[in-house]
DNA sequence: CTTGGGACCTGGCTGC
DNA sequence: TGCAGCCAGGTCCCAA
């Protein structure tokens, strides 16, 4: 089972649907071995440290932004970040090349973290909080309301897009659901935080909602478990409608999508339905 | 506070 | 065909 595809960066949706397939083969079980194949993989402790994850029951599994979090038995947390184009393979038959570590479990369940650009990251720590403490706010919790949203956007004097990808603000999206949102929302990236009317951050408030929520009932923009035997995709997959589509028509207007590039991110809108006013 | 750049990485693409 | 060089974009960090 694959639980990331190698060819889009993971974001919410993503790491939300893999913390969702893992969740009923991993929890309740214990580690009973581990292979790390590549110590750059490891942030924190050393590899010897790491050892002593051996034995420890697996709690639960946490989404926050874009890290997943396993609670261990014996209060630490082990903390995976996929960055780029890290995937986790769950019982792949063989070992690709790009395999870092190899996690066992008791239920003879075998997890393999693979990274092909080798970004990725995995700390064991006493308290998650060192690690994911200055994310913002979870944008599909209940506490996220249009009314914080706009507080948020009042805080800051910066170009919409940047806003939407800072992950201290709101956590979780990245450049691809960024542009999702702002399509879906018709703003334009460059719009400043602090300029927006009420009704446009009613908009983008929904349109954060909607297009995270609907790529999570899509199983994320590429994760698929049920790979096929020519590798091919499942169907569950994000309908991107601007992201990576430069020149291709706007699927409601018709008119090219643009690329520009905003805090040296590719940035892709479609200048009818986005205008700058 | 903000912006810009580099670093980390490697595969895929472009152009000569 | 071969190869250099650029691009992709999550996070961190430093300088202005």
């Amino acid at each position: 089972m694959l639980l990331y595809w190698l060819g889009k960066v993971p974001e919410l949706p993503e790491v939300e649907t893999i913390k969702t397939e893992l969740l009923p083969w991993i929890t309740g079980q214990r580690f009973t071995r581990l292979t790390l194949l590549d110590r750059k993989l490891l942030r924190w402790p050393s590899a010897e440290e790491l050892q002593q994850i051996v034995g420890q029951r697996v709690e639960s599994l946490e989404r926050r932004g874009k890290y997943l979090i396993f609670h261990l038995s014996s209060g630490r947390s082990l903390i995976m970040h996929l960055r780029m184009t890290g995937a986790l393979l769950l019982n792949p038959e063989g070992i690709n090349r790009y395999a870092r570590a190899v996690f066992h479990f008791s239920n003879g369940a075998h997890l393999v973290f693979s990274d092909r650009r080798r970004l990725g990251v995995i700390w064991m720590v006493e308290d998650a909080g060192v690690i994911i403490g200055k994310l913002g706010i979870e944008p599909l919790a209940s506490s996220f309301t249009p009314g914080i949203l706009a507080k948020l956007l009042k805080e800051h004097r910066i170009p919409l897009k940047a806003a939407l990808i800072d992950q201290n603000i709101i956590a979780g999206i990245g450049n691809m659901y960024a542009d999702e949102i702002l399509f879906a929302a018709r703003i334009h990236p460059l719009r400043m935080t602090d300029t927006l009317s009420v009704e446009e951050v009613q908009r983008l408030y929904h349109s954060i909602r909607n297009v995270l929520s609907s790529a999570i009932n899509s199983k994320g923009a590429s994760v698929d478990t049920y790979i096929r035997p020519e590798g091919q995709l499942g169907r569950a997959q994000f309908d991107f409608r601007v992201a990576h589509r430069r020149s291709q028509p706007c699927p409601v207007c018709q008119t090219p999508v643009q690329r520009i590039v905003v805090r040296n991110r590719g940035t892709y809108f479609c200048p009818g339905c986005q205008p700058y006013n």
